[in-house]
DNA sequence: TCAAATATTCCGCTTAATGGAATATGCCTA
DNA sequence: TAGGCATATTCCATTAAGCGGAATATTTGA
């Protein structure tokens, strides 16, 4: 059986290159490229392999019958996000992305921006969002528990002890507050900048392991307007993320 | 890709219900029988799955990039012996056992005397081989280290204080030592038995991990002219699967 | 010893897979 | 910012790879 002797192939190729392109396999195997983009896209089908929305090097799914290595939560979280962030944008084409943190700040580990027909510049390669003046960062210290945010904010008053945000803990406080009991973070005011944003917690058992945002111009759509229109189909992304990551721990 | 994605569910099936007969397999994924069997026959060449010789049943291999549970050394040693255990009964028609050690005897876990032309009687399932009186267990006595040699042998001697060998035990050790120079065991003179056996260990980083034998009629061979035959195939089938052990531990 | 269950082989048919060529996309350089 | 190279993707005519029903062989169980 030809076709599956080379998906088979094409499996133990991707494995030992991850994270690879289409050319990379090409060269691995020797199979033409037409011939390539048909496995692969059955094996994606399949939840073999998968993409990053704005990466074209293919990855081992870390779900699947296949030992990979270590089952990163990161890889997972890039995995599993893909169909939904794709989903979302393609429903209120406005970008998210999708965050967690990392340190005292967020790392942007998924995004759907190209797929927006809005043309917010991607974020730059290793960007950390602030943990107090964005709206992933709010909703993750709202939606974290009180050690953890306490951890978050000391080692924040350590790096950087004049963060304007640190000036009114009372005032800070009050916000997170705020945050939780109406579900959603929204960006402090950036100078020079058109955008805002809100966000939501992907909650499993209750932590938020991440966050995911929604763009938008305030030119274009007032928060109340973007809340009422969009939110619980944010909302609902989130959910999804954190059901099919349940589903990957059994 | 029909054929790639029916061979990825195979996979999934024998997976979840391994060891499984080809029935079950079709009953399970509702392919055709003769569509599986040419799937099988793929996946068994690849690697995926392998059957021993006289067991329908598939089994995952152990080997491979698919996340079987603990890769146990025995489904290991079953799993690379099949070919050579198949190609050394083509090549010198008498029967040959693979035998590991199980406490204080051996137990046979891969045969090729179903391939045989010569009609020796199955090993009944689950019977343990006399450690001191095969030529496996012999062998693998000789090819030990002293203290493994000295656990078995105290072992013996609780559960089986009469057993005849124990009675003089320094003939046992020169007959040992005469054994590991030789680089075979043979087995004791059975009542009533026109067989024979010589057997030779698989040697791991110096240690047995198993023995393989060469059955015979003792009317049809005489042990001298079976061992300047055939000893050096049988050495050399043992050299085989230790060569593929030590790949599989990478 | 025979019947039932299961495994395997056979083979003509068809469609799914193939891959060269054309096109699109992304990326780097000047 | 254009223009050119590298890479990705689509297209489609061709064909052999895969298909599975039916016949046969083997194993099992009574």
């Amino acid at each position: 059986m030809q076709s599956l002797q080379r998906g088979l192939a094409v499996i133990k190729s991707v494995k030992s290159l991850e994270p690879c392109s289409l050319h990379q396999i090409h060269q691995d195997t020797n199979l033409p490229k037409p011939t390539l983009l048909r496995i692969l896209a059955t094996l994606e089908k399949q939840g073999i392999v998968f993409r990053p929305i704005d990466d074209k090097r293919y990855r081992l799914s870390a779900n699947s019958f296949l030992s990979s290595h270590t089952p990163d939560m990161r890889v997972v979280l890039q995995e599993v996000s893909v169909p939904i962030l794709m989903d979302l944008c393609r429903e209120i084409a406005w970008p998210s992305d999708l965050v967690v943190r990392d340190g005292n700040s967020m790392e942007v580990i998924a995004s759907n921006r190209i797929l927006s027909p809005f043309p917010i510049k991607p974020t730059p390669a290793g960007h950390h969002p602030d943990m107090l003046l964005t709206a992933v960062g709010r909703a993750y210290l709202a939606f974290t528990d009180a050690t953890e945010r306490a951890e978050i904010l000391e080692g924040i008053k350590k790096s950087e002890p004049a963060h304007p945000l640190l000036q009114n803990l009372a005032a800070l406080k009050t916000r997170l507050a705020e945050t939780k009991a109406k579900g959603y973070g929204v960006r402090s005011k950036f100078k020079y900048d058109g955008h805002a944003a809100i966000a939501v917690p992907v909650l499993v058992e209750g932590r938020p392991v991440a966050c995911i945002n929604l763009f938008y111009y305030k030119s274009a759509v007032s928060q109340e307007n973007l809340v009422s229109d969009h939110l619980s189909k944010l909302t609902a992304a989130a959910s999804a993320i954190a059901a099919r990551l349940r589903q990957r721990a059994n």
